[in-house]
DNA sequence: CCTCAAGGATAGTTCAACTATCTTTTCCGT
DNA sequence: ACGGAAAAGATAGTTGAACTATCCTTGAGG
């Protein structure tokens, strides 16, 4: 197919097609003549990925560029490949420079909620960027007064094993690695949003049942919240 | 205190403090005669609360701007102010319109997805936006060709439930009304990361002990990803 | 009284993510 | 064979968010 029909197949705007091409988002299409390429169902797929990390995933355009460029690297082994796909994924997260009076305590932190987990037994590498957002979160909940929840990793690593272990299991289902690293940055990216909201819904139903009483059933209706458009 | 030492004091410029004072972040300082205004220590903690609802969480001016504008609303009860808070933060999903085709699978799986969590004995609003948040996000996860996973959403939400509980037992510590809501907007905006990067960090260890064997102690050291900067 | 700076208004900058235009070339129908 | 629609590619323009810099009025301190 042409660029007019992947632009109607993906509902991708030919503009925006190109933005991506450009950007390295997409492969190019097979040139089939000096000045015409054609694209497969494999073009509509990533295209529709990249849509799925740009909006739901809240990817910028070159983190989902390190990303699917990572993912579609062959000299790498399969292991390193999820890695580092998933290393890439966003947030990314300032660490002080080495010479800024904040890296002492950054570096502490760090260590602390390290040690933390390897105490767990959780077997990463040192240089993991989901350390750099634990360290980063807690410094700013310590900077606005509150307690360091460092204490309470536990409770939410042990939640998050489960969820992390049924996730493993079903994409080592896909031996085709291509399609086992789609996969990943798919649930990766497109997961994060549930657990977050069903995290909030929690808040509300354990609000609510506090305010309302116990009584189960029933919902609160549209009394505790009026429309916040 | 003046403009100039609030800014020292929080680390902002005095440009960007006068834009948040135009865009309504933080409520003026009380003027003190026509042309000076003295703010105090709460201006220094909503400051810092802004930038970290704007760096760590990620959000935009005007989401900051309409949750802060609610939480110091005192036209609501505390159960209100709290929830509409709460309702507020992002992430935030954009709907497709009445009369569009895809309306129909959305209503469907919205409908579909609450009664999966009523089912559980949850609790909430109709117009819950982490309804939105999941519809959209499973609607693309089956675009994308994946299972639903709303088989799964009591595996999830079984996890995020006494996670939520213990987190809403320290917020219900804070008797002040004001001290409760900021400690929602922090603790929700902030905590999010931290389970997220767990999440990961809990992949990459049932990865790594898949790949490495089960033996227990030994981290994986620098072996299994290269430096992705 | 005079100056320097605070506060406020307004306009300008930067960056990301598109979007539109222009040019060259090619395919397709006649 | 030929003329025009259309594809590729290059380049420039647009939009919106989040600042940032400038200007101007006024007011307090010396």
């Amino acid at each position: 197919m042409h660029l007019a029909e992947l632009s109607r197949r993906s509902g991708v705007s030919v503009a925006s097609i190109k933005f991506y091409l450009r950007e390295g988002l997409i492969p190019p299409g097979v040139p089939v003549s000096a000045r015409k390429s054609e694209y497969d169902e494999l073009h509509v797929r990533r295209l529709r990925l990249v849509r799925a990390m740009l909006t739901v995933g809240g990817m910028s355009v070159g983190q989902a560029r390190d990303v699917l460029a990572v993912a579609d690297d062959p000299a790498f082994t399969r292991h390193e490949r999820l890695g580092i796909a998933q290393y890439m994924l966003p947030p990314r997260v300032t660490v002080p420079e080495p010479e800024d009076e904040a890296r002492a305590a950054w570096d502490a932190m760090r260590a602390q909620i390290r040690a933390e987990l390897r105490a767990l037994g959780w077997r990463f590498h040192d240089e993991a960027p989901g350390l750099d957002v634990l360290t980063r979160s807690v410094l700013t909940l310590q900077e606005l007064g509150y307690d360091a929840p460092v204490d309470q990793f536990r409770r939410y690593a042990e939640a998050m094993r489960p969820i992390a272990e049924a996730e493993y299991s079903t994409i080592e289902k896909y031996e085709v690695l291509e399609e086992a690293i789609e996969a990943t940055v798919a649930y990766t990216v497109l997961i994060e949003p549930i657990l977050l909201a069903l995290r909030r819904l929690a808040h509300e139903d354990v609000s609510a049942r506090l305010y309302y009483g116990a009584g189960s059933g029933s919902d609160p209706g549209s009394d505790p919240s009026p429309d916040p458009g």
